[in-house]
DNA sequence: GCTTGTTATGACACCGATGACATGACACCG
DNA sequence: CGGTGTCATGTCATCGGTGTCATAACAAGC
């Protein structure tokens, strides 16, 4: 491979001015900077980015280390919108700035990210960066203060910087639409409690609830682990039948994840029940190969994947620049309500009498 | 950051030797690599990859450009599985060689390979892989003959080492599991015959028919726009509907993906035909999000992403050790059949009168 | 006792860029 | 015409490891 001094050498001129050439530093002649460029072009020289970085002490890379790749599947969890929509998000920030993007998963151990770390610090990235698959809290083992880092869709103790999903008012924003619509008696379809967004979703229905003033209704609300494999659509199909024979019956149901807006799809159309003349129904994340495929298709929430990872490089990227000084607050970041035909405008007049027996 | 010379000042002996203790290489006291072991930790010394790598001319790196990050939604094709699963195998397998992997991607615009490749090569990448997000064939600038590449779910016609998933078999086997559980009458609904699977699924279909004697009925076979926004849903409720009204209907139908089969589902519920009880349906793809969540659970084929991102690791790193070396053959990856209760086990005897009208 | 071999370690140049500094050629100005 | 400033370019050391070769200490063999 081709080095400076060959390529100065063919040029006739010494090494430095080639570098100058390359970097568009310093006064040099026309025809100087010419002769360097066909020279250059002629013997297909690229430029060591590792000479470069020994000098300059800027290797121009940022690290990524996630669960999120390799991690499916092996929780047993079915989870929401697959994660790597934030790398995308990071990606093409980072690229934007000049950054190399190194990426490296823990393929489901933990146990496994002090070697990425340092490997990554062996390559002397400028900044590192956490995706967890999904919103929860974490503990990373201590990375060297001069390496800024920052969390995202996760948090820890120590407070290191997190960009996070505003789950609570997400969920908020998309019951106020829904209240405005016309709904009164709205169904909630949890996810686990375990999980954050278990917590925060259902926190931000009851805001949007007392908000509106209607008083919140214990029937209305569920924890499901829909996701346990094989018991998830009985499950859900209890629940769902349990609360539609209330002498006050919901209008709309909304449901913890997309998925599980998928899944409660083909329970009502079972049930005999039509989406949305008879019931309406609402899904979080915007999850678009379902939301917008489904029949008809999803009313639902973005979980701003793409824009949380825009949101840490531009963070990692001021901390990098700004002397990795950062305060310890946590970005949070909303996604809009897309509105699509799930979820009627106005509140149905008669609930229609259902058949309480799974008719297969 | 400490560098050797630190180490070896603190551990009292020559940098040489604590490159030896590092390295494990040539005989080195058992006190004084000890002594040099403390050095190291007590510092928290981590080695350059920039310094090692000017002498040595190893990086340990790998290169992989894909537009497959961040395309989404600017084709306006719902595409089938993500195609960052392939990254996913490539991560893993990478990194169990001890190769790091830098990631970049086109932001969808092609012209900006050329940039992305000098990147990686300034990063002296020791292999380059090219991933595109579905099946098809490309054209990418040339690399340097001493840099081996491999390209992933996509071909070229300079014969470049390409990792194909094997959709023309997946198809057939699939078909032929149907045939096997009695049905005789099978719908093929493909994508459009623009995409190589809109090719090779068709063919494999017709392979499977044909080895069962089975004679083809292009009145069976549909080509479908389903992904084209709106018109999508209609175009498959047509097609379907004149499928269901011939003399002889179809008693499973195939759907070129998985995403299709998720609409398929719907559109037959809203006929009022109850799947599998009254029609199979299968897909294709093992979308796990769509295929497990599905209900009832979608019959379908693997399109072994994963799988492909671990062979095309294999063969890029079989060709860096061997010196670049390869033949031109693409390797072909099967996917096996995922048999769910999407589709029966046994040929409905009589097939329900259908209302050709939509209900809404 | 001297040669030879092995073990343990150090000295030093080198990989390919770039930063700091020096130098030569002019132009401009009073 | 000498001083000063700007432009264009070169010299040289340096970043942090590692390859090559040298060297010191000591044991074994004749």
């Amino acid at each position: 491979m081709a080095t400076i001094y060959d390529v100065a050498k063919l040029a006739g001129v010494s090494a430095k001015t080639v570098s100058r050439v390359m970097n568009g530093e310093g006064p040099v002649g026309a025809a100087t900077r010419e002769a360097v460029e066909t020279a250059m072009r002629d013997l297909g020289f690229v430029r060591s980015n590792a000479a470069r970085m020994m000098r300059s002490q800027k290797s121009g890379l940022v690290g990524l280390i996630t669960g999120a790749i390799s991690a499916k599947n092996q929780t047993g969890i079915k989870r929401g919108l697959p994660d790597l929509f934030i790398v995308q998000g990071i990606q093409t920030a980072m690229a934007e700035a000049g950054f190399t993007l190194m990426i490296a998963d823990t393929a489901g151990r933990q146990d496994r990210v002090p070697h990425l770390i340092d490997t990554f610090l062996s390559h002397r990235v400028e900044g590192l960066i956490y995706v967890a698959e999904y919103h929860q809290e974490v503990s990373l083992p201590p990375v060297p203060a001069h390496t800024p880092m920052v969390l995202v869709n996760c948090f820890d103790q120590r407070g290191t910087p997190a960009i996070l999903p505003d789950d609570r008012r997400g969920q908020r924003d998309l019951v106020a639409r829904l209240i405005d619509a016309g709904h009164r008696r709205i169904a909630y379809l949890s996810l686990r409690t375990g999980m954050v967004a278990g917590q925060l979703r259902p926190a931000g229905y009851r805001d949007a609830l007392s908000a509106a003033g209607i008083s919140f209704d214990p029937a209305l609300l569920a924890h499901c682990d829909f996701d346990l494999t094989d018991a998830g659509p009985q499950l859900l199909w209890d629940t769902i039948s349990q609360m539609l024979t209330l002498p006050e019956p919901p209008t709309v149901i909304c449901c913890g994840n997309d998925q599980m807006a998928m899944l409660v799809y083909g329970i009502l159309r079972s049930m005999g029940l039509r989406v949305p003349e008879q019931i309406s129904v609402a899904g979080y994340d915007n999850y678009q190969v379902i939301a917008e495929t489904l029949y008809p298709p999803l009313t639902t929430v973005d979980l701003p994947y793409s824009a949380m990872g825009v949101r840490a490089a531009q963070r990692l990227l001021a901390m990098i620049s700004g002397g990795s000084r950062d305060d310890r607050a946590a970005t949070l970041v909303a996604g809009a309500v897309h509105w699509r035909t799930s979820a009627t405008e106005r509140r149905p007049l008669n609930i229609v009498q259902l058949k309480t027996v799974r008719e297969d």
